[in-house]
DNA sequence: AATTAATTCAAACGTTTGTTTGAATCATAT
DNA sequence: ATATGATTCAAACAAACGTTTGAATTAATT
């Protein structure tokens, strides 16, 4: 039973708040009330409050686009050389995303929150972060696509791609108004039910003619 | 060539701040200063800055989900008793959306941004305009909805709504990144044809099976 | 044990925040 | 012209903000 040490704290009780309050929203003194720490602790480990969003964002992303590309790589190694089926590069995409809700130890639907926040967010560091990511991943996706999406011009490539971003990262930073509008039949704790039903969307979508 | 009144400028200089820097990140001096008024007359025209986010949402909200159910009564209308296509029934929901970034006098695509971003702003009074706003339309728009897709059942038919909005709105808040993402190729203010892409798109997702 | 470095702490820094006040100005009606 | 109500204004309010400081404390090294 070993505490978390201040770093962590901070990063723990960041993550909260900003998904929260935003990250404008969000004070140092409210984070380092809530992480139990002087609040001048937050300049010494991160030196302002623009950096530590960027270590909060930085702990969870670069695993999760990691684990994007193993789960990508996974599908493709099964298949040989055959192209892998939309489905599975869909569920390669948003799976991982929305499985962070399940697992406390990476920020649970904390973390999920904050990036489908985060996305929207105008912060000019923030951006160049997340488009950042974004493109390292879409790099590595975008044969894998085109491969199962031949018939789409290039044009309606993008367009989809962002229309599926911004299901994803809706999906992910909502998680009770589904409730709340379906009358309970939704059920947002169901994280494989909402996977499956958010893959079948997107690939209906994508191959829409 | 009569300018507009002390209110209305307040209104537009705030629309345009909250959507480029969030409810919480613009300040109520900048906002006056870009009105060209007195910093108090927010107060003496709103009451405080969360009324005065209100006031910003309802000037433009009431009348497009007004256009939402004229454009959806319009399609009810020229076929008769028949059930609308699904094509037309998503046109009615997310078309007189995307048009606002066409009309500067509704506050253009500004609004339009804002709009999107506000969806994932986590403040109660906000949310509670939203759904309650969102209900009404989605009130309307039920009947039509389901004799469009007969065989989706009730939880998938919410899910797939909640993905409907999270692509329009991540369209409507973020006009730039897919032309940086696309290399250009996407251009977002072709309004008309940014509609029928994401009508194409949503159409395929809803009638997935 | 002594010394050095790393970390924590309370306190204060100067700004900026939303909000309030009361007098000055404007418009309108008597 | 006078009086009344609506609006604007500069100024100040207390509170909260991100950040900095320098001493106190803890941990690591010699």
């Amino acid at each position: 039973m070993t505490k978390r040490s201040t770093k962590d704290r901070i990063l723990d009780a960041s993550e909260a708040l900003f998904a929260r309050d935003g990250s404008s929203g969000a004070s140092l003194r409210a984070i380092t009330q809530r992480a139990k720490v002087n609040l001048a602790a937050v300049h010494y480990h991160f030196g302002s409050k623009d950096y530590l969003l960027e270590a909060v964002l930085a702990r969870r992303l670069l695993p999760l686009n990691a684990e994007r590309i193993r789960s990508l790589e996974a599908y493709q190694q099964k298949v040989g050389g055959k192209k892998v089926r939309l489905e599975n590069v869909i569920e390669a995409m948003v799976g991982p995303a929305l499985r962070l809700s399940r697992d406390e130890t990476k920020g649970g639907r904390i973390f999920m929150r904050l990036l489908g926040r985060l996305v929207l967010e105008p912060d000019a560091r923030v951006q160049k972060l997340l488009t950042g990511q974004f493109e390292t991943v879409l790099k590595k996706f975008e044969p894998a696509l085109t491969a199962a999406l031949p018939h789409l011009e290039p044009q309606d490539f993008f367009w989809r791609l962002h229309f599926l971003v911004g299901s994803m990262a809706h999906t992910m930073a909502d998680s009770e108004r589904i409730r709340l509008i379906s009358g309970g039949i939704c059920d947002p704790d169901d994280t494989e039910g909402t996977i499956q039903c958010l893959v079948t969307f997107l690939c209906g979508g994508l191959r829409a003619k």
